[in-house]
DNA sequence: TACCAGGAGAAAA
DNA sequence: TTTTCTCATGGT
């Protein structure tokens, strides 16, 4: 059973809108990029990632034939940059196999998305948060990421024990805010910008953009 | 030097 | 079923 309050969520999200500029949050030229990145950021910082992305411009066209036409080891040492460089290699291999093999990006597109969600999840190396950014960001369908970060403050604002299984906690997300990729989109990155920026610096946000929401009770005020 | 970062899978308990 | 371990570089 979910502990989100409908109106404290919503508050949250306006409370960050006016302090964070999250225009271009997830840069990337093409949807594929979206998704080579979606891998890549996994337990890792996004400047990094950007260094590994920057490498594979430099040497290919970005690709599932391209990255697939690679030397198992030459794209480890391409994306070392954004670390687990042995693991991450195979992890886009066998994404990219699955992208050519599955038709590519007009036959992906074109799955419901619920059905899309599980062919992503099939994919070894491809979790709920990793499919569910890809869903957000690269197929645009209204699939509410659940990260550490989105964990992290909703549960020390009162609206969630912090525990919740994925789903449980996608679920009620989508739930009360309804079926919004534009609002998904910028509620995920204000969350990472607002966690990056100043709760992991100020553990109990004084100050910060949610002051208000974390005096109200059920806040946690550890 | 130690810790954390836009996780996931395998192994162990 | 839940917890722990592994993968690894770069910034603070």
């Amino acid at each position: 059973m979910s502990t989100l309050d409908p109106a404290r969520l919503r508050a949250v999200y306006e409370a960050l809108a006016v302090c964070y500029d999250t225009r271009h949050w997830w840069p990337a030229e093409t949807p594929f990029e979206v998704m080579i990145g979606a891998i890549l950021t996994q337990n890792t910082a996004w400047s990094n990632v950007e260094r590994a992305l920057a490498n594979l411009r430099a040497r290919i066209e970005l690709t599932a034939e391209s990255i697939l036409a690679l030397d198992p080891s030459q794209l480890a040492e391409l994306i070392s940059p954004a670390g687990y460089f042995n693991l991450k290699a195979c992890r886009l291999i066998d994404f990219c196999q699955f992208y050519r093999e599955s038709g590519g990006w007009a036959a992906l597109s074109a799955l419901p998305t619920e059905v899309l969600r599980q062919q992503l999840l099939s994919v070894k190396g491809i979790g709920p948060e990793t499919a569910d950014d890809m869903l957000l960001y690269a197929f645009e369908r209204p699939v509410f990421v659940i990260d550490a970060y989105t964990r992290r403050i909703l549960a020390r604002l009162g609206l969630g024990r912090g525990n919740e299984p994925y789903e449980t906690l996608r679920l009620a997300c989508e739930s009360i805010l309804g079926p919004d990729v534009g609002l998904y989109q910028e509620y995920h990155a204000l969350l990472v910008e607002h966690a990056k920026q100043v709760c992991r610096a100020r553990p109990r946000c004084r100050g910060c953009a949610l002051n208000k929401l974390c005096a109200m009770p059920g806040a946690v005020s550890t």
